[in-house]
DNA sequence: GTGAAAGCGCTAACAG
DNA sequence: CTGTTAGCGCTTTCAC
């Protein structure tokens, strides 16, 4: 205890021990870890052999320090914890980044906050420094901090982001919406459909729109009439409140292209309320194809958007901009239309 | 550019910066960004004068590098994200450990892990010193790893943990489960039920096991029969199926005390597919008190237990303890039953 | 290929 | 009350 050269500590092992015991230079031994050519086989190997005896494992925080990175990359969820975790189309993304980041020397923090206005502290957090980039998962993304957010780090956002504040320089992975619900109703129409109504999602949100926008392209191409239209929330209540809404001003509807599963699952329920047979009376297409389509007791015919894969993207993208390196600014996956027995 | 005494940089401002703008040394600064009460009145006004003015944040790797703390704290998610995001309590939980943070100076770390074995990336992570603490938040709790973090660093969970590598050193927080059980069961027995069936949780869960208990003793008491009893996974799925196999074998079933309300949700469904009304034929309690409870046709009546207190009790707890301070080993939180039409 | 030395931005004794 | 002096653990020129 009182031996003054060599102390023997109980806390972790640095690397001046590591290069104490491999007796080397601590330059080595760096070198070592971040695995550099310039070192000879047999040094490699004595450096190696003492890391794997001492438990070695490198300090994050003096790290950071000398290289100007944290290493760790922020997970933004603008929305009411209930909203987020609720939804499966989340969690699936999640699941994607948690993944991609794996592979990674980053590490995701996650940032819960209010929709319209980031606390000061997050907003703190995020400017400060204390992450390299961020990931900005929501259907939302008027508020004007989150877009703002782009101009002081990299920041890959899941959906397109919309607002006046947002730049043309924003990078962001995507679905084809338009396309998807293009697919969705068009489906219907060739099931011999003819009023089809849509329930939609928040009108602040591309996602809403984009897919409202597909919905009435395909009804026009078909020359059918495109007035039945419901908005609903993307939860399932707001779904049920929609479809009753529908039925109740459009008695004749004979068909109806949701924008999301969630909200479709509450449609479901509602039709059945109303004592109307899905897809006898009343044919019905989802969009996500999440747990929700098979959820219920019939199965739903949902657009798919490969939620998972989304996140692996964002992270992917943050990683490579990160890098230096230049991925594609706008990244569209394709939506697939799974069939069953909604329609 | 060239200018050899007066640098200026881009970068962010150090601290060595609002000294140099202040005119006081960078121990002062370190005070006044510390609280320290060592500091007079003007200077102080000075030093955050300054502050402002260079918008000065401090680097959070040079401060964990000499505090030797990271600030961070790992959520840890032994869970597949389907499972973890798709139950409301887990939401609940996360949205209030997430908020009893925000009032702190730590982040929080999400580490998504597989349920019976975490990453090499995770265990390092977690053991390497990368965080300060940790929360667990599952029902499972078997895995040897996890029940070992605890001997590395800080740890609550989220729940009272299980296993033979269980310490009774581990701090947790959980809610009276047994109690709420007896509770809900009680109730049932109280609205003149007799033949009261139970589903339960996976086996390998304290939560499943206790609440089993409590159904058992409220039973008992009565003077009921218990042995009519089956199994689920705390998925709707399951619940489907186990209420499925409790009419099939007992037809005679009037009552199912459900442990937890997706779960109800799906026993539910099951009743309307076999014909059987609720409450009038089988009257069915859950638990939980989540979105699901109030999502079906019929109001559920169900345990309600305080997700979101128990997440900020869980964030407060490890918090006390990284002060150094010694909070409760084990907190548990009341129930309290919530009743609609299901009964 | 390897080591010596300097420094990332901050805090913590220790003087004064 | 305030400044000076040392590092925290790591990477990185720059010599050899």
């Amino acid at each position: 205890m009182s031996d003054g050269t060599l102390a023997t500590h109980a806390g972790r092992p640095t690397l001046e021990e590591v290069a104490r015991v491999a007796g080397v230079s601590r330059a080595t031994v760096s070198r070592v870890i971040n695995g550099s050519p310039r070192v000879s086989a047999d040094v490699l190997a004595v450096v190696e052999k003492a890391i794997a005896e001492l438990n070695y494992v490198p300090n994050r925080a003096a790290r950071s320090l000398v290289a100007r990175a944290t290493m760790s990359i922020a997970l933004v969820v603008p929305e009411d914890a209930h909203r987020f975790f609720g939804d499966p189309y989340f969690a699936d993304v999640v699941q994607g980044i948690s993944d991609r980041l794996d592979d990674s020397d980053y590490v995701l923090n996650l940032q819960l906050t209010h929709p319209s206005s980031p606390s000061e502290k997050t907003r703190r957090y995020l400017l400060g420094g204390n992450v390299d980039g961020a990931i900005v998962v929501s259907h939302h993304s008027g508020d004007h901090f989150l877009t703002t957010l782009s101009r002081a780090l990299p920041v890959v956002f899941g959906g397109r982001p919309i607002g006046e504040a947002a730049k043309d320089s924003d990078y962001y992975i995507d679905v084809d919406n338009r396309l998807g619900a293009v697919a969705g109703t068009q489906h219907l129409i060739d099931r011999g459909r003819r009023a089809i109504a849509t329930i939609t999602g928040p009108p602040d949100m591309p996602a809403s729109v984009d897919r409202e926008q597909g919905w009435r392209e395909a009804l026009r191409a078909a020359g059918l009439p495109d007035h039945r239209v419901a908005h609903g929330d993307f939860t399932e209540a707001g779904g049920i409140r929609a479809a009753l809404t529908l039925v109740d001003t459009y008695p004749d509807v004979d068909a109806i292209f949701v924008a999301s599963d969630l909200m479709a699952s509450g449609a479901l329920l509602a039709l059945e309320e109303r004592g109307l047979r899905v897809p006898e009376d009343v044919a019905v297409v989802g969009f996500d194809n999440s747990k929700y389509a098979t959820r219920g007791k019939v199965g739903l015919t949902t657009v798919a958007q490969p939620a998972q894969e989304m996140g692996v993207v964002m992270a992917d993208t943050l990683l490579r901009l990160l890098a230096g390196e230049a991925p594609p600014r706008v990244t569209t996956l394709d939506t697939h239309l799974v069939i069953r027995d909604s329609t």
